[in-house]
RNA sequence: GGGCGAUUAGCUCAGCGGUAGAGCGCCUGCCUUACAAGCAGGAUGUCCCUGGUUCGAACCCUGGAUCGCCCA
């Protein structure tokens, strides 16, 4: 074995193995509880990010632990199609050739759009094979591939048919940039520092009664005045009830539009009057409905003014507002213009405001579905990991809006929905009657009973948006609407979903409400919500900011198993953001490297144990005899099923950063820093003859072999290559046996032993305290010196007398000493070198090495935190109340720390009398 | 406007009623035949502020500050 680890080479062999013996794989016939994940299936746009690293190494460490439960695992991968953003990259990539997509036409260009999936899809998944996902590729799906569109298909007829669904004229989110209506949940709200323009509109007949000539309406988008059609007050502001019906003129239109009263209306926002624009406006939207306005929309889809616009026609949003408040200024309109900050709602995708914009769209009616959601909710279903994510969830679903399911783009599944033409003149318009089916032959028919043998039919040309796919993934994916799927009868629903908590409308609540409606159930039992992924400057990384880090660079760097290890580690306060560190100038993370060095400093551990299990390591694994034991072997062995138990319950609470640092504690701490240490000289016994040297020896490989081999188990979906990799090297076990599918062991209850751990920690301490002194004395490793260790202790003298031969060894003594207090020998070695550690004192009997007042100093700030300490505790304990109040077993401990910190103050202060 | 989270060592974070921890960094000494990606030893804190509950608060409760996020 080399001294390094080699990640790279190990990883990519054993992917291989894996992948090969198809070991994730499952069969749905096959014994065994089954345990199931669809992972969140990536965008094809490009390139796998830190976000998808951290989430594949907690799906996958789940995933991995589950089947070392026993359970029959199924992990499902896919990608995404992700329409808008996908549509977004190509039509950029024309335009640099000076294309236009309709130039090309839907049929190429949905040519050119597989074939970037194929290539950006492709991509993807390499990656995550190199994140050493133990998902099932024989069952892989793309959320736009034949099956799931044929779910899609089917879903959106059956919401149709259960008066879901529904087509209609309202004001949508429009993004200009994509050229497509977008969702709610696909916009974003920011704040902007804007203005707010104050605008005089004149009354038509002439100054009111009271002299009133106009009315001064506050607006913070100019431009949509050529919309307008009313001017609205609150009927309660006494400043203007008595103009309410009467009319104004519409500078720059000449439009005469009403004064209407409506409660909705702020009374101390502006200047009390609103100008309703009902085309451009969610609010003026409502307030149009309710007064039953016409709705004029003066804008394109591409964000220019229409002939609505009059002389404005053709000019660009942003153009236009300038040219209205121009024009308003010349025309004496303009009161005045104020600084105003305000939110201005921008398209995710787009990174454009989006215009509020009247067009037709499909929508699904989402009430009757969340219900439905809500109601398994009160029943605890799905379950949030953290739970205060369930309350998120819960109050989106219970103030919902429709949702806006219609895409104009062509990249994406289309509406399965045909117009009848003929009956519009061969035009789609928004009166145009439609049938929705699952096939244009199926579309056909029933047209033909409805509008006669002779018609015309046309497919809908828009998509449905990505989310409604991805809605479907955890049941689509198994194989529905088949009713006999095998896949789905074993492993629906779900098991856990593992995903952030940025996409818990997006995407859980989807999924939710789709196998709510569809399948009846709710598709997971648990959802463990985790944090984003932020930047060493804790800022979120994206694409627009440049500042997201590439895993596989860190993965080339450190290994696939460090970084996974860095990500699950950092997590143990769940569902929080974790910040990675990284230097850019160096492109190296001090927090991934530590867990390379991890994986290293395992990799010598076991390089160890080889090196000292002589030419057949196979034979140490068999039972051990406990009665052959030693002290330290049953600390470690104590401490192993402890590791154990406490892991398996960590493991399945989701407190996978827990697990992760008691693992390497273990493993650092315990296994390498004080049990190879204890051990090494019982590996090389000086009298390798004696009977009791040579059984002594075998034990100890015993013991050796066992913890590595459960460790590995413990630690494997934690950091799958390395301990694949050392476990076979230490078992010798065939490649076709793999550690991934080995049971977890059951751990020996029988070595569970507190007494025994507290005394080694004792005794790691007086070891700590020999080393010390002999810092002090600035003794070279090689310089053997006597110890004598002095305690009226009996339980700690016991546990120095049984580990004398370990202690020996580790303290480099030339001979230990364990001695009472009351023995005389101790009293008179004046020229020592001594120390304290609880109620027991190390004498080193050296002479002239050593530096007096380094000692003194020392010694004097023992005996002050000693002193300090008895201060502390000894007025604790004069208080009744603490007496009276506080549990017994506090109290009494706090005497026993007393009188511990006295017999130290004791020792210490005769100690440095000593000195002189 | 409503809600959620964070604030602990120089940095990244654990701890969540019994008097403060880890990793990295830092200081000192070591190439001690598993590992210098290492070993041994060491230093480092008004646990954001403020009241309160309690025998006892970093931890629970009031109020506030700062930062971040979500929803209107």
């Amino acid at each position: 074995m080399p001294k390094t680890y080699d990640s790279a080479g190990t990883e990519r062999r054993w992917q291989k193995v894996w992948e090969k013996s198809g070991a994730f794989t499952p069969d749905p016939k096959a014994p065994g509880e089954p345990f199931s994940v669809v992972i969140p299936p990536p965008n094809v746009t490009g390139s796998l990010h830190m976000g998808h690293a951290f989430n594949t190494a907690l799906i996958d460490t789940i995933v991995r632990f589950q089947r070392l439960q026993g359970k029959n695992v199924l992990c499902l991968p896919g990608t995404d199609h992700a329409s808008i953003a996908v549509q977004t990259i190509l039509e950029k990539q024309l335009k640099e050739e000076g294309v236009t997509p309709e130039q090309i036409g839907r049929e190429q260009f949905l040519k050119l759009a597989w074939a970037w999936k194929a290539e950006s899809g492709g991509r993807i998944v390499d990656q995550l094979r190199r994140l050493g996902y133990s998902v099932d590729w024989s069952r892989e799906h793309f959320t736009l591939d034949k099956q799931l569109n044929r779910a899609v298909t089917e879903a959106f007829v059956l919401l149709h048919q259960q008066g879901l669904i529904y087509r209609g004229e309202y004001l949508v989110n429009w993004c200009p940039a994509s050229g497509s209506a977008v969702s709610d949940l696909e916009v974003e709200m920011k704040e902007v520092e804007g203005h707010l323009w104050h605008f005089r509109y004149p009354l038509t007949k002439g100054p009111a009664n009271d002299g009133t000539t106009h009315l001064e309406v506050a607006t913070t988008r100019p431009e949509t005045m050529l919309g307008d059609v009313a001017v609205a007050v609150n009927p309660d502001d006494e400043r203007y009830s008595h103009l309410v019906g009467h009319l104004l003129t519409l500078p720059l239109v000449g439009r005469e539009i009403p004064v209407i009263a409506d409660a909705h209306v702020d009374k101390d926002f502006g200047t009390g009057c609103v100008k309703v624009t009902p085309a451009h406006d969610p609010n003026d939207f409502a307030i149009g409905q309710r007064h039953d306005l016409p709705r004029i929309t003066i804008m394109d889809k591409n964000g220019s003014m229409n002939d609505q616009a009059g002389r404005f026609e053709g000019l660009d949003r942003f153009d236009a507002r300038k040219a209205v408040v121009e024009a308003l200024k010349e025309e004496g309109f303009l009161v005045k213009v104020e600084s105003h900050l305000h939110s201005v709602p921008y398209s995710d995708r787009g990174k454009v405001p989006v215009e509020p914009l009247l067009s037709t769209q499909w929508f699904v009616r989402m009430e009757p579905i969340a219900a439905r959601c809500r109601a398994h909710l009160a029943k605890g279903e799905p379950r949030f990991v953290p739970e205060r994510w369930e309350k998120v969830y819960r109050d989106w679903l219970t103030d919902i809006r429709d949702w806006c399911v219609s895409r104009q783009l062509w990249w994406g599944h289309r509406i399965p929905a045909w117009f009848i033409v003929s009956e519009t003149k061969g035009q789609i318009t928004d009166k145009t009657p439609y049938v929705v089916a699952c096939s244009e032959a199926d579309a056909l028919e029933q047209a033909r009973a409805q509008f006669g043998s002779s018609i015309e039919i046309s497919q809908d040309e828009d998509v449905l948006d990505t989310w409604f796919s991805s809605g479907l993934w955890p049941f689509s994916t198994l194989g529905w609407p088949d009713k006999n799927s095998a896949d789905l009868d074993c492993w629906y629903p779900t098991s856990t979903l593992v995903t952030g908590f940025d996409i818990i409308f997006f995407w859980v609540a989807r999924m939710t409400m789709m196998a709510g409606t569809f399948t009846g159930r709710m598709p997971f039992a648990d959802v463990y919500i985790h944090g984003l992924v932020r930047d060493e400057q804790n800022r979120k990384m994206s694409k627009s900011l440049g500042n997201g880090i590439d895993p596989i660079l860190l993965i080339d760097q450190y290994g696939t198993d460090a970084l996974r290890f860095a990500l699950v580690r950092e997590v143990a306060g769940a569902g929080q953001d974790i910040r990675l560190d990284y230097d850019r100038k160096k492109d190296t993370s001090a927090t991934v490297e530590a867990s390379r060095n991890f994986a290293n400093k395992l990799w010598n551990a076991t390089r160890f144990a080889l090196i000292n299990l002589g030419s057949k390591p196979s034979e140490y694994f068999s039972d051990i005899e406990p009665s052959k034991l030693q002290l330290s072997d049953r600390w470690i062995l104590s401490r192993l099923t402890r590791i154990n138990y406490e892991s398996l319950d960590k493991y399945q609470t989701y407190g996978l950063g827990d697990v992760a640092k008691g693992l390497y504690e273990f493993a650092w701490n315990d296994f390498c820093d004080w049990y190879l240490e204890l051990i090494k000289h019982r590996l090389n016994p000086i009298e390798k003859t004696t009977e009791t040297a040579f059984a002594d020896q075998i034990i100890v490989r015993k013991v050796l072999v066992r913890v590595l081999s459960e460790f590995f188990v413990l630690l494997h979906p934690l950091m799958p290559h390395l301990t694949e990799e050392l476990w076979h090297a230490l078992t010798g076990s065939s490649e076709d046996k793999l550690l991934s599918l080995q049971s977890w062991p059951k751990g020996d209850e029988q070595y569970l032993d507190d007494d025994l751990e507290v005394s080694f920690g004792e005794l790691f301490a007086a070891i700590r305290l020999v080393r010390n002194l002999r810092a002090v004395a600035g003794l070279k490793p090689s310089q053997v010196v006597p110890v004598s260790f002095i305690t009226a202790k009996k339980d700690l003298a016991e546990t120095l007398q049984k580990a004398k031969s370990d202690i020996q060894a580790v303290t480099k003594a030339s001979e230990v000493r364990i001695l009472h207090p009351t023995e005389a020998d101790c009293q008179t070695s004046v020229k020592v070198l001594a120390g304290v550690s609880g109620e027991l004192e190390v004498l080193l009997p050296i002479e002239g090495l050593v530096d007096l007042e380094d000692l003194r100093a020392r010694l004097e700030k023992d005996l002050l935190k000693a002193e300090k300490e008895i201060l502390a505790l000894s007025s604790r304990l004069a208080n009744h109340n603490f007496a009276q109040k506080a549990p017994v077993e506090v109290v009494s401990e706090c005497r026993a720390k007393l009188a511990e910190a006295e017999i130290q103050a004791g020792l210490a202060r005769r100690r440095i009398s000593d000195l002189v």
